[in-house]
DNA sequence: TTATTCATTGAATTTTTGTTTAACAAAATT
DNA sequence: AATTTTGTTAAACAAAAATTCAATGAATAA
């Protein structure tokens, strides 16, 4: 049996090695800019034998997208009562998982490259567009603006606001892994009252 | 006179044609993803042509990196007594600029990418990389943490936060520019005490 | 007016990048 | 052990992009 599954195995950790090694180059350089010489000398193979695993640079792309979607939508299960306290914890989360998983961080920035990028693959842009955390909460907000514990002001630009902060942030810890991250209440503090 | 100059004038407008659409374009799909053929398409010129103008993709790509540095720099001119106030001014007038002039928004984008694209000209990222604002506001952050204005907390994981929201909301702005603009003060809540 | 310079294009050329393939080595299957 | 399948490479090939160039016409200078 596990004879059987060596070359499956091997198989699966070489993809898991083009993808890991992509993510960091098209951080770094873009889609168009990540060359397959890139990724297979990274990934310590021949050019050739990048497409023995991969159709095209498109679909590797596409695939880290489908990969972040699920991981940068994960940390919005967290239940919660008072509103605010959810931003404060939510916050709190997404800057403990990028201390101690640095890999989160450069999921942050794929995924906003993934929406801007012109250049990547359409359906990479439409899976990363998916990721709407900002439009999301505008309930959240509009129920602790009833309550007074979250200011006054328009509810979409207070969600950007806080979202956008969270986001500048992590990409900056994605590319500065060694500088000193900020606490997750003092950008929940955008919102407090 | 006016004879003499009329070729000049209309090489620089050629010149500044071709730099303005091409910031559109590098913010889009970044240094490698932005043809040459893009470029003067856009421009409304053939592709030989841009060879009149530029020597390459690489020296427009600088030109805008230097123009993005004075812009850039400009509104940390202001002076000011109050640490709190000088981070609430600084980040109203950044917006208030950002609403009005879509072009210093991109601009932001701009210095961004190009401090992180590895496909992008040594030289342009070399020059990204003096827009430095975090390591600039760290004393002005010390004093007001010893005034009791801004809160307790290591000052550079605070101007961090501070600049990385700043730089974050600013990218958002300049990706889609019909959002709802945030207050400069909720910013810079994130350093009130 | 004539000669000269410059802007412009489209095609030719060169360089870079992406992709396929033929050949071979290693592993698995029989 | 023999055969088949899979992994791997280097070279061949194809496509795309950058860059150069010869030709043309318009603006300028003489």
């Amino acid at each position: 049996m596990s004879e059987i599954n060596k070359r499956e195995e091997q198989k699966e950790e070489r993809r898991n090695q083009i993808l890991e090694v992509s993510l960091d180059l098209f951080i770094e350089k873009g889609f168009s800019g990540t060359k397959i010489s890139d990724i297979s000398a990274s990934a310590g193979m021949s050019a050739g034998l990048f497409f023995h695993y991969f159709e095209s640079k498109e679909q590797v792309y596409e695939e880290l997208a489908n990969i972040g979607l699920e991981g940068t939508q994960a940390p919005m299960m967290y239940d919660f009562e008072n509103p605010l306290d959810f931003f404060e914890t939510i916050s709190e989360q997404i800057f403990m998982t990028i201390r101690q998983n640095r890999r989160v961080a450069k999921m942050f920035l794929f995924m906003a490259n993934a929406q801007l990028d012109k250049s990547a693959p359409p359906k990479a842009r439409e899976t990363a567009l998916k990721v709407n955390n900002i439009q999301l909460c505008i309930p959240i907000i509009e129920k602790g603006q009833k309550t007074g514990i979250i200011k006054q002001g328009d509810p979409e630009a207070l969600s950007l606001a806080f979202w956008c902060a969270i986001q500048g942030i992590a990409e900056y810890i994605a590319v500065n892994p060694d500088s000193s991250c900020p606490q997750g209440s003092w950008v929940a503090d955008i919102l407090r009252a």
